[in-house]
DNA sequence: AAATTGACGGGTG
DNA sequence: CCACCCGCCAATT
């Protein structure tokens, strides 16, 4: 694997019980800003193989990505038990439980 | 080296 | 709010 994959496994592996992160999120963690579908990608060759949190990824509408319709039940199940929100449309509060890793410096957000 | 892959994101109408 | 299109990017084939 390359060091962007590593990247990107260990800012998943980081987020903690209870938040969730997004996929444009964690890609500019990484390094790229615009390497969300990287993520997507590596989820899907890595998420099982390396015990990824996986399930703590939503998009950036706080939606449960996943297309098959187990895995997003499981996703769904998986938040939930950890505290998070989920409704029926498989939608998280990312104002709630979004998580940024030291937001020390908030201004202005770019 | 070119094509493919993807659970994305932002913009537009 | 929804449908659609296009840009983006690194790993894999």
């Amino acid at each position: 694997m390359q060091s962007y994959t590593r990247r990107v496994i260990e800012i998943i592996a980081g987020i903690p019980e209870g938040c969730v992160m997004t996929y444009g999120q964690v890609a500019e963690l990484a390094g790229s800003r615009r390497a969300a579908r990287q993520v997507v990608r590596i989820l899907h060759s890595m998420s099982d193989s390396h015990g990824l949190p996986w399930h703590r990824v939503v998009n950036a509408k706080g939606e449960i990505a996943v297309r098959d319709e187990e895995s997003r039940l499981l996703q769904s199940l998986y938040l939930q038990g950890e505290g998070v929100a989920v409704d029926d449309r498989g939608c998280v509060d990312l104002s709630k439980f979004q998580f940024w890793p030291e937001v020390k410096e908030v201004r202005g957000m770019d």
